[in-house]
DNA sequence: GTTCTTCAAACTGTCGACAGTCGGCGCTCG
DNA sequence: CGAGCGCCGACTGTCGACAGTTTGAAGAAC
């Protein structure tokens, strides 16, 4: 992407202009207007926000911190490329969280917990026939933060949230996206079975292949099965 | 090559204040020159550190995504208070990253591998024979930290690396600490001799067991049991 | 004596500016 | 014709300053 994107940023004037600016820039990197690997002027960014350098700094520190930037000392910012490795270790430490996050959550898991999981899982099938692959992979993610939040321990769902970030990333490079609304249901219906039965053994066995199968698919980055 | 001497010339950088700022303020937030929970003014911290408020600020924010600071719009950082509950956060989830990370590294581990694992436990056996607590408990995390980097998965080793500084600030916080050189020798060999076994479950056993203490020490702050 | 109001001091969020540094381009020299 | 050197532009790291906000307390009202 070349340097005028000026068009691109809508103008922002409220405080908490860290925040709006490192939102901007999320999605701007998450739609790929930023080409992976390309360098950021904090000037440049600045001019094209109306805001000074100050706050894109921050902002890009922040994002820096989430792995969506990378900094280069006395270089500046640039957009985190992700290989095929990179994809490989987000998945299998999502797949390390995400199992242990659910063997917290069997041993207490409460009616209005699977209330809850049930209602997104429904808010993902109204998402996915309305084919927005943005909200789609935000819902997506949404349930399983809420299983991360219910799990019980806030470190674990730092992690989480830190990661998030990552994948989002890695499920938006893939393009085009995510499965129907039938397999989305079933998909994540299945983990919030697994949950209701109590059974460690069965919350794993759902987890390994509910993430196995999100990881194949993005990394062969092809494929339309089941979800993420 | 021309990064033939690189090796050669240990960080000859001088310049990043932003690091030096964090390492300063890091150092003061472990050894509890700065009390949990008390707020730091940017003006003065510039003030006393003799630089401007901009690396500061850069610094803060730093420490605030590795868990040393809080902040609250418009009031400024606050040290990062740890109660129970976090210590238990803490270390629940550093269970489950070590467990993967010692599953992980039983199936690539290599007699290089296990030399190094060796030759650091040795360091950490002279160390604790002199006494120094800070360095105990820096030679324990770089024990666990060889693990996760010969894990293989960069992103896990980030997740520990993110986790430490909040395990720094729990082994920190109970004062004096850390068990005697034995114990840490034999506490540590056992984690080399499961992984050598190659034996997952071996891993996972003594991962849960070595976790396990250390966690029950820094709850407890008291019992002079092996090290963590 | 207690509570509400008001006010000043201090602080954070943000800005523009300056200096040292890095990368690229042309020039010189072999 | 290729390689090394030095200059130029652009940019980052850092700084001091300004404005709006929060804090804490002094003072007024009851």
């Amino acid at each position: 992407m070349n340097t005028k994107h000026a068009a691109s940023f809508p103008s922002l004037r409220q405080s908490n202009l860290v925040e709006q600016v490192a939102d901007v820039l999320t999605e701007a990197i998450i739609a790929r207007r930023l080409e992976p690997g390309e360098r950021l002027s904090e000037v440049q960014l600045a001019r094209d926000m109306g805001v000074s350098r100050a706050p894109v700094r921050e902002a890009a520190r922040l994002l820096e911190s989430r792995g969506l930037l990378v900094s280069r000392p006395r270089r500046g910012f640039f957009v985190r490329e992700l290989d095929s490795d990179d994809l490989a270790d987000v998945f299998d430490l999502r797949l390390c969280l995400e199992r242990h996050a659910f063997q917290l959550l069997a041993a207490r898991f409460t009616p209005e917990m699977h209330d809850a999981l049930h209602r997104q899982v429904e808010i993902m099938c109204d998402v996915a026939k309305e084919g927005d692959d943005g909200r789609k992979i935000e819902e997506d993610l949404r349930f399983h933060r809420l299983v991360f939040e219910f799990a019980g321990n806030r470190r674990l769902l730092k992690a989480f949230d830190d990661l998030s970030h990552e994948l989002r990333l890695c499920m938006a490079l893939i393009g085009r996206t995510h499965a129907d609304p039938d397999s989305i249901v079933t998909s994540h219906w299945a983990l919030v079975e697994a949950l209701a039965s109590g059974e460690a053994d069965n919350c794993r066995a759902a987890v390994d292949y509910h993430i196995g199968v999100a990881r194949d698919y993005v990394i062969q980055g092809i494929a339309p099965p089941p979800s993420g």
